[in-house]
DNA sequence: GTGAAAGCGCTAACAG
DNA sequence: CTGTTAGCGCTTTCAC
């Protein structure tokens, strides 16, 4: 039983050639007589060979590391997204080295650090902001960075954006159509910017009409959040209709409206969510919702990967509103 | 702007020393003079230089890397683990590569090999199971194979459990103590041992006591699953009981029930799930289930990776029925 | 097409 | 305590 791996100098020996020829077999696009290939191959094969990415990087100096960060991965959101994105790097041959943030609003700045320690070649914030310093130090390194809904005050970042101000004003009136007077809008304590401008850009919308505003910003994204909400809004009896910036959110808030409050969704008040998570589908909720697409937003990731050189972009995830049954016709 | 990364002999010029002071300097336990330590860190420090973890590992030949694999990352039950193994891994000073295994029934042994390439020390197998040959080369190799929920037929591996066994009994005992006289057992197409040994297990109890049982297996394991079992069994109006192998499958089960059947739960129905995921705790759920503990799963899985050389442990993750609000008192 | 040799960035023995 | 010297396993010129 041998504790270390095979490397290639066994292979070589086996199969009675050098060990360039060992790497040429396994190295796409090398010369290789036919003979020396299958030699080769048969050699590893019998001694369960694999290739050792770290001695391969090492030299190539390009690994197909791509570091993720994330908070919250067991969220419906951030899980989806990471189930997707974990996916489509596989698909294209790049391994997902995790990161996982503790809490939306713990530093990540250590956590990008590591992924640095590993050479990857790209890294993907899904939550939380990076510090400028990062953001230079990528740059430096030529460390592809892609972050997440995150509106970067910097130019040289590869950003993903959710149409927070079409969704949100897709929200706002849908609410107006539904003739709600005064409507809460429900956020969590961390005021992500995403969160604020869904938020603010609602809340003009609504008053713009003549509608009343109140707002909740406490907690943590989380369900909770939604039926903690409730409780401390829907003591005001003329809400008649509820934004929340996320559907995890809504759905708290649904559940405390119904159970807890004895309020009548849709028929006595509408709500209205934004991300549209798999839960929201579900029977008990038929959550209606600014839907953001996670396939568009892995591609967006995925492509963002690729612009190999230099050139950032920002992308702009569309969103549409997904009527279910929850506002009032 | 330079496109590679600082190295160890830049800080060492710049701080006027050797390589290995530099080393020892980013070593633990080594033997450094203070003076000499100041100097590296302040020149480390202003060249952003990162040891590279790949050569370090090149010739310590131990990675802290954690290869986990698994597939539907983002249902619930495997996202909650994830995000705990991930965290703990983090804690523990050890990098999480992650391979998404696309889905239930994909193979997943191109993915451990991957792993080895990378010489992770040790695997996590959130679901499928490993064939024998990989196991093999983990012994091999002396890479830590950790399973869950897969009763290995060898005894050379890490085996993490739940206790399906007593999960069952309990539900079984819970169902006929409501006088269920016909219960429905739902499992979904992909008949996992743990699915298998918990609706065997029930449906053995129950006609033990002289209840009726009917079985379904089929799909993903998914909410929709339950769904559509609600909607194929529960036709038969004589059925007053079901026990889902798996949350997920029981809040569409219950959802279907409730909103499509109008069946009144836990009045003309008594319904329970296995696993405790968030979502089952939420209001308009309030399902009743056996609970095993995240973080009890968690610290086995670490408990595990603990023991460095040889012993294989199996560890029986406990379980508890947790009486919510949908079976009949 | 193939082998020899140099080197990727680091650590670990070994002298001093 | 410090520097010098070998490698870790692989890829890649460079001659042949």
């Amino acid at each position: 039983m041998a504790k270390s791996f095979v490397t290639s100098i066994d292979v070589a020996e086996r199969a009675g050639v050098s060990r360039s020829a060992v790497s040429r077999t396994f190295t796409a696009g090398a010369s290789v007589s036919p003979d020396v290939r299958q030699r080769v191959l048969k050699a590893a094969q019998e001694l369960g060979y694999r290739v050792n990415r770290l001695a391969q990087t090492l030299n190539t100096s390009s690994s197909n590391l791509v570091g993720v960060v994330g908070a919250n991965l067991s969220s419906p959101f951030i899980a989806k997204q990471l189930d997707m994105l974990s996916l489509g790097l596989l698909r294209r041959g790049q391994q997902c080295l995790l990161l996982n943030a503790a809490d939306a609003r713990s530093d990540i700045a250590p956590l990008i650090e590591l992924i640095f320690e590993f050479r990857a070649r790209a890294i993907v914030v899904l939550s939380g902001e990076p510090p400028a310093s990062i953001v230079d130090e990528c740059l430096a390194n030529g460390v592809k960075l892609i972050v997440i809904n995150r509106l970067m005050t910097r130019p040289d970042t590869d950003v993903i954006l959710s149409d927070d101000i079409l969704g949100a004003r897709l929200a706002a009136e849908r609410l107006l159509a539904a003739r709600c007077r005064k409507v809460a809008v429900v956020c969590s304590g961390s005021l992500t910017p995403t969160q604020v401008r869904r938020a603010t850009t609602f809340s003009d919308v609504v008053r713009e009409h003549g509608g009343a505003v109140v707002r909740w910003s406490e907690g943590p994204t989380a369900y909770e959040t939604g039926v903690a909400a409730a409780h401390a809004l829907l003591a005001d009896e003329q809400i008649d209709g509820a934004f929340c910036v996320t559907d995890l959110m809504a759905l708290g808030f649904l559940d405390a409206a119904r159970h807890d409050l004895q309020r009548s969704v849709p028929d006595d008040l509408s709500v209205i969510g934004f991300d549209d998570i798999p839960q929201s589908a579900w029977k008990a909720y038929d959550l209606t919702t600014v839907g953001q697409s996670f396939s568009v937003l892995t591609d967006a990731v995925l492509a963002a990967l690729d612009h190999d050189d230099g050139e950032v972009s920002t992308q702009m995830v569309p969103v549409t509103l997904i009527e279910r049954g929850t506002v009032h016709k």
